[in-house]
DNA sequence: ATGGCATTTAAAAAATGA
């Protein structure tokens, strides 16, 4: 079974490229993040008609998120938001039942800049995923936890540590806050299977980031206990982000037996 | 120290991203 995540920066932009790389690569789950689109104008003709059936959250302008499956898979949403803010009306976290697991798809806040109050909501926004990620500790199937974490965990996930030391990606409390998610229970999939490469998922628009492959990895995979020993490969599909009108972020999957 | 790019909304230029 493969699952992917894939940060599209706008569902219908992106409409072509998500659909070669879905027919290439057949992920049997696809979370995406930042729709940047409400409900009724996300692309679910064209989708399905590619052979994937979606959940969604959408949003005007900002944010969005969607689990796209294989047809033939059981899908059941357990909830379309993160749960400790109640006026919180940003679209960032989507949560379904797919085949025997649960399935997670977040969008983290940016939080730039620093200081101030999107880097309080970032916080925030952590704090409760950790308080959701406690309680998923005891959920009756396995879990994944993925998405766009707008987090750098550690210097080789940037290709200039040095450039990101006061943005919000790579700040001490950023930082922090995902080890503190993710703690020993928790198993980050990319790293596990490939603990000394150098992965990025996200390169800039500018400053011909991707050709000189100046990138940074913030798409994650957390992955429940009972999965770890059945992580069969990982990988990042990179030349996706060489296509024409691509996303700045490329898409990501793990494998599991 | 700044701007470089891409997208949305909406009709020019601002907001957002990471």
């Amino acid at each position: 079974m493969k699952i992917a995540t894939y940060n599209v920066n706008s569902v219908n932009a992106r409409l072509p490229v998500l659909l070669d790389w879905l027919k290439e690569t057949q992920p049997d789950v696809a979370c995406l993040q930042e729709l940047k689109a409400v409900d009724e104008k996300f692309p679910m003709e064209d989708i399905y008609a590619a052979g994937y059936k979606a959940v969604w959250k959408g949003q005007k302008s900002w944010n969005g998120v969607a689990i796209l499956t294989k047809k033939q898979h059981s899908v059941k949403v357990i909830s379309k938001e993160l749960p400790g803010e109640a006026s919180d009306e940003q679209s960032r976290y989507i949560e379904a039942e797919v085949n025997g697991i649960l399935i997670c798809c977040l969008y983290l806040p940016n939080g730039n800049p620093v200081p101030g109050e999107k880097f309080d909501y970032k916080l925030r926004w952590m704090e409760r995923l950790n308080t959701r990620a406690n309680e998923l500790k005891h959920y009756h199937l396995p879990v994944i936890i993925t998405g766009d974490f707008n987090v750098i965990p550690q210097e080789i996930d940037a290709f200039k540590p040095e450039n990101w030391i006061n943005d919000a990606l790579f700040k001490p409390e950023s930082r922090a806050a995902f080890e503190k998610i993710k703690g020993d229970y928790w198993t980050d999939a990319i790293r596990h299977l490939h603990p000394n490469e150098v992965i990025y998922t996200y390169w800039d628009f500018f400053k011909g980031a991707f050709p000189r492959n100046a990138g940074i990895r913030i798409d994650h995979f957390l992955v429940s206990p009972s999965l770890k020993d059945k992580l069969k490969a990982a990988a990042v599909d990179k030349h996706v982000r060489s296509w024409e009108k691509t996303s700045d972020h490329a898409p990501v999957w793990i494998e599991i037996e």
